[in-house]
RNA sequence: CGCGGGGUAGAGCAGUCCGGUAGCUCGUCGGGCUCAUAACCCGGAGGUCAUGUGGUUCAAAUCCCAUCCCCGCAACCA
């Protein structure tokens, strides 16, 4: 059944690098509810994709040596791939760099510069020259580039401006009258309240400081700087065309259901791209969902903080059906949610081992156990019956409300509501004891055949958040993944019907095994990430001769050595520097050598240090070593001299 | 006076808009069951809902006021 077109739209990627797992939340999130919408029965659009221009990406091609063309490819590849492997079934994606989306973006700004709404001026703020870059009053640090830390100054740089005050009303009254336009309602009224109120600037919407972007045709220096670029991707890849020669999905998805973007990015969702619209004649999207955001342990995910997790490395790890769980379940509707392994881990085990797989499991198995694998008829109805029964019913209304408010975690808790109850009528119907009586027999079967039904209809629901999930349950009962329509009464399988094999579906995962394992992989991971090789800069500070000269240095032979202490880290020496009387030196250096290695070995000493009391010993000087990093482990060699040198022997 | 979000049981959260028995999941403790992945089912303990024994009210987690604390606003960002 048709329900009519449903278009959603997720955030373009920027693809300056690897996604990381907060990324990856967002085109699951979209891809639950464009398989939800399936399911219902709705002729789906799912777009997403890259937005790939812009100097960031300029520069890190350069840095790479390699065209930003090259670079775009390679991460817009990566992107895709990690797209795939959360298994998200989005209809296209798109990349900004596609020719026939520039194409577009170019009419597309000649139209609005040709009606007036885009006018050359010049863009005033204070500039720092090293870099390139204007900066505004409040990003400064110190006064300073917040990127440099040099000094700037105030310039000017041509460029085209978009009138957004001319349509702030019409926007204001737009959002008044669709209140849900704007979602988490919150976000509205901070929207409202900072940006339209005050009254809106201009928007800047061009640039010449990078060339790596569409560029305005008729004024090639400047390029289209993102909004104009990156917005328009939502009707451009449809088939929107500047002369009202639409194509064909254009006229059957736009306006859009939703725009399901980063809380960040509302500001440019809910203002600047709606009156861009306005300026086109064009309708709205009928909502913009701002979702909240991933964090991983207690705060955002950084590579400086180590803390960074991709989503296919936790697919590895997990499996992509937990991952995709986690992310849909644990994140509330309008705050931030949190990652960490061992909370991925409890979900994993209470949700989707013990009362799904479990209950998929004990099921089947009894089914096979008592009746073959082969349904009967269920003509015995009994207590608890009703109440299973009747909620089966109610669910799928249950999670489709939930769905229609994008309150997804909701949704998926309705269902396993129902799980809950299923494993709760095993226990009032005890099968088991059913099964020890032949009298019993046709009542075993109708509660099997009821649970099995139960399970039927919760493959069905969690198709949209936990595919391939769905799909083994459905293997399980031998029979395709069941449409909406069969949700609407209960007692879509037949008599007679055989079942598959029984599979586990999540094992129990070892929680404190696993983690000692992820630990390990983790260390590898953050050793790997580190250079092969790091040696001190050269100091560029000269030292004079004569004070060079005054540095006294001897070969030593080494007498005894031992460790001292209570140290962990320092050696004490005893050298024949040649003197005829022993020199103490004691070296931190324990954790290079141990003492027995050394004995007998000529090595190299200053010996005109003043003296220096360490651990109540004197040392009379210092071994002069080696030193390097090899992938951020210190590295320590002690100057080793050949033997033939006499103790005592002077370098000059 | 920068802005915004938040403080509810050991953990993670809902409830706050629209006052009326403080709820869910996990964990924990006890019991039941044995079909099943030591799973499942039942029950208990555990909270002065950040503070002010503040205000409004018959009634406040919820509305008002004040105070304290945490988090983001630094691009590796959605």
């Amino acid at each position: 059944m048709n329900k009519g077109p449903y278009y959603l739209s997720t955030a373009i990627a920027y693809t300056s690098g690897k996604p990381h797992i907060g990324n990856t939340y967002e085109v699951v999130l979209a891809d639950a509810i464009c398989r939800f919408k399936r399911l219902e029965g709705y002729d789906v659009y799912f777009q997403t994709g890259t937005d790939e221009h812009g100097q960031k990406i300029q520069e890190k091609a350069e840095a790479a040596g390699i065209t930003p063309q090259q670079f775009v490819d390679n991460v817009a590849g990566e992107i895709k791939r990690i797209w795939d492997v959360m298994n998200t079934s989005y209809d296209r994606f798109i990349r900004t760099t596609d020719p026939m989306h520039e194409r577009k973006v170019q009419q597309i700004f000649k139209k609005l510069y040709d009606q007036g709404d885009i006018y050359k001026s010049e863009y005033e703020g204070l500039y720092c020259t090293p870099c390139e870059s204007f900066w505004t009053e409040s990003q400064l640090v110190d006064g300073k580039c917040p990127d440099c830390g040099g000094e700037v100054h105030p310039a000017k740089e041509e460029a085209y401006f978009f009138k957004m005050s001319k349509y702030a009303p019409r926007l204001m009254k737009h959002i008044e009258e669709h209140p849900d336009f704007i979602q988490p309602e919150a976000r509205k009224n901070e929207m409202v309240n900072n940006f339209l109120k005050p009254g809106l600037q201009d928007l800047c919407v061009s640039r010449t400081s990078f060339t790596w972007g569409v560029p305005v045709d008729f004024d090639p220096k400047h390029v289209v700087y993102v909004w104009i670029d990156a917005l328009s991707n939502y009707i451009t890849f449809p088939g929107y065309e500047v002369d009202g020669n639409h194509g064909e999905q254009y006229k059957k998805y736009w306006p859009a259901n939703v725009h399901l973007i980063g809380k960040d990015i509302l500001r440019f969702h809910t203002i600047y791209w709606p009156i861009l619209l306005m300026a086109l004649d064009l309708p709205l999207p009928k909502q913009v969902f701002g979702h909240p955001w991933l964090l991983v342990g207690d705060g955002k995910m950084s590579k400086s903080k180590g803390n960074v997790i991709y989503a296919d490395d936790l697919v590895d790890l997990f499996g992509v059906d937990a991952v995709r769980y986690y992310l849909l379940h644990e994140i509330p509707f309008a705050s931030d949610g949190t990652l960490t392994y061992d909370l991925l881990m409890e979900r994993i085990n209470s949700d989707l081992a013990n009362i799904l797989g479990n209950l998929v499991n004990r099921t089947v198995a009894m089914s096979h156990k008592y009746s073959g694998g082969v349904l009967s008829d269920h003509a015995v109805p009994g207590e608890f019956d009703s109440e299973l029964i009747d909620l089966c019913l109610a669910t799928p209304g249950r999670v489709a409300a939930k769905m229609d408010q994008l309150r997804v975690a909701d949704a998926i808790d309705e269902i396993f509501t129902l799980l809950r109850r299923a494993n709760k009528y095993i226990d009032e119907t005890t099968p088991w004891v059913l099964a020890k009586d032949e009298s019993n027999h046709a009542r075993l079967d109708t509660v099997l055949y009821n649970l099995l039904e139960t399970i039927r209809f919760a493959a069905a629901l969690l198709h949209p958040f936990l595919p391939d999930t769905a799909e083994r349950i459905c293997k399980q009962l031998n029979i395709a993944l069941p449409d909406w329509d069969s949700l609407s009464a209960f007692g879509g399988l037949e008599a007679g019907h055989r079942l598959g094999e029984g599979e586990i579906l999540f094992a129990r995962i070892d929680i404190p095994k696993k983690m000692e394992e992820i630990n390990k992989l983790l260390a590898e991971k953050a050793k790997a990430a580190l250079p092969a090789l790091e040696l001190e800069p050269q100091s560029g500070e000269k030292v004079d001769f004569d004070t060079f000269c005054k540095s006294d240095f001897r070969a030593v032979k080494v007498k005894a050595c031992e460790a001292v202490k209570k140290s962990d880290k320092l050696l004490r020496f005893t050298l024949d520097d040649g003197t005829g009387t022993d020199r103490q030196i004691l070296s931190g250096i324990h954790k290079f050598y141990e003492p027995e290695q050394l004995v007998g070995k000529t090595l190299l000493a200053i010996v005109n240090l003043p003296p220096r009391k360490m651990m109540g010993l004197e040392s009379c000087g210092m071994l002069l070593s080696a030193v390097h990093k090899e992938k951020g482990e210190e590295k320590l060699r002690l100057i080793m001299l050949d033997d033939a040198i006499p103790a005592g022997a002077k370098l000059c």
